[in-house]
DNA sequence: CTGCAGGCCCTTA
DNA sequence: TAAGGGCCTGCA
C-alpha cells in the first residue's frame, strides 16, 4: 500500500471525466483502475490518497498514468487571468481532474468505439471484449484473429469494420505506434486520419489522452454546446498552448455534471 | 413509434 | 470547403 497526500487530484472526478472506460467505483468506496494488464484499486479522503501497489510501482507506473509530474495550479492560475467567469467555475468544479496518459492502442480503438455512440454503452462493449482477454485491453496481436462479425457480436455496429480494419493496419506495420509517439500534435494528427474512422475528434481524443499532447482540444458535441453557448461559436483555445487539452476537460466535466439541467436528466 | 448518443464516410455543389 | 444523408445498436 503507497499512501501520499496530492493536490489538484480527484480520482472520482478522474473516473467521470470520460477520458477513460475503465475506471470504475466499487461499492466498498475504492476505485478500480484497470491499465497497461494490471488492476490498481485506489481510495481518497480529501488529499489524502491510498494506491494498492508498493511505492516503486506507483513511481514508475502510476505516477505518469496520472500525470503528476504537471503542476496543475498553474493551469488554474492561467485561467484566472484571463478573467472568464466560465472558465473560471469550471476550473472551480473539475479541480481534481488531471489527463492521463493511457495506453495508445487502447485509445485508438476506445475512440474509435466511442463515435456516435454514448459512454455507458462504450463502457459495455469495452467490458465485453476485455472479458474476453481476462479482464485486460487486448492487443493487436490478440485480435488478428477476430473477424468482422466476430466484432459485430460484441455490439460495435458499423464500427466493427473501422476496428478490424485498425488490427489488420497494426499488425502489417501500416499503423506504426512507436513512430506516432515520436511524433509532433500536428503529425499524429495528420498520421492517425489516413485511417478509416478516424476524423479530428478521435485523432485529437488519442493525442491527448496517450500520446499527451495536452496542446490538443477535441471538440466534440458537448464541447461544441458551450462554444456555441458561452462563446457565440468562436473559442480561442490556442490561448492556453500546452494548457489547452486540460481546459477543453474543465469545461466538459463542468458542462456534463456542474449544470443541472432542467430536462429530463437527473 | 420516433429520436438520438462524446463522428465519420461519402457524395455533391 | 462546406453541407447533408446514412449508419449499427440500445434506450427513452
Amino acid at each position: 500500500m503507497y499512501a501520499v497526500e496530492l493536490n489538484d487530484f480527484d480520482i472520482k472526478q478522474i473516473a467521470l471525466s470520460g477520458q477513460c472506460f475503465r475506471i470504475n467505483g466499487e461499492e466498498d468506496g475504492w476505485w478500480s483502475v484497470a491499465a497497461f494488464r494490471r488492476c490498481l484499486r485506489v481510495r481518497q479522503q480529501k488529499k489524502y490518497c491510498e494506491f494498492d501497489c508498493s511505492a516503486e510501482e506507483f513511481s514508475r507506473i502510476w505516477a505518469p498514468y496520472f500525470d503528476l509530474q504537471t503542476d496543475y495550479s498553474k493551469v488554474k492560475e492561467k485561467i484566472r487571468q484571463t478573467g472568464d467567469p466560465y472558465l473560471m467555475r469550471a476550473a472551480d468544479y473539475g479541480y481534481g481532474i488531471r489527463i492521463l496518459q493511457q495506453d495508445l492502442w487502447e485509445m485508438i480503438v476506445s475512440y474509435i468505439i466511442s463515435q456516435r455512440n454514448n459512454i455507458p454503452r462504450i463502457k459495455k462493449i469495452i467490458e465485453r471484449l476485455c472479458a474476453l482477454f481476462s479482464g485486460n485491453f487486448p492487443t493487436s496481436s490478440e485480435l488478428k484473429i477476430f473477424t468482422k462479425s466476430d466484432f459485430q457480436q460484441l455490439g460495435l455496429g458499423y464500427r466493427a469494420e473501422y476496428v478490424y480494419d485498425i488490427v489488420q493496419d497494426a499488425e502489417n506495420g501500416r499503423l506504426d505506434m512507436a513512430l506516432l509517439k515520436s511524433m509532433s500534435y500536428a503529425d499524429a494528427v495528420k498520421y492517425l486520419k489516413q485511417f478509416k474512422g478516424i476524423g479530428d475528434k478521435v485523432a485529437d481524443c488519442a493525442a491527448l489522452f496517450a500520446l499527451h499532447k495536452t496542446e490538443a482540444f477535441p471538440i466534440d458535441v458537448w464541447i461544441r454546446r458551450i462554444i456555441d453557448t458561452q462563446y457565440g461559436g468562436q473559442f480561442d483555445y490556442a490561448q492556453f498552448g500546452a494548457f489547452a487539452g486540460i481546459v477543453q476537460q474543465y469545461m466538459f466535466f463542468y458542462q456534463r455534471y456542474g449544470l443541472k439541467r432542467e430536462s429530463s436528466q437527473g
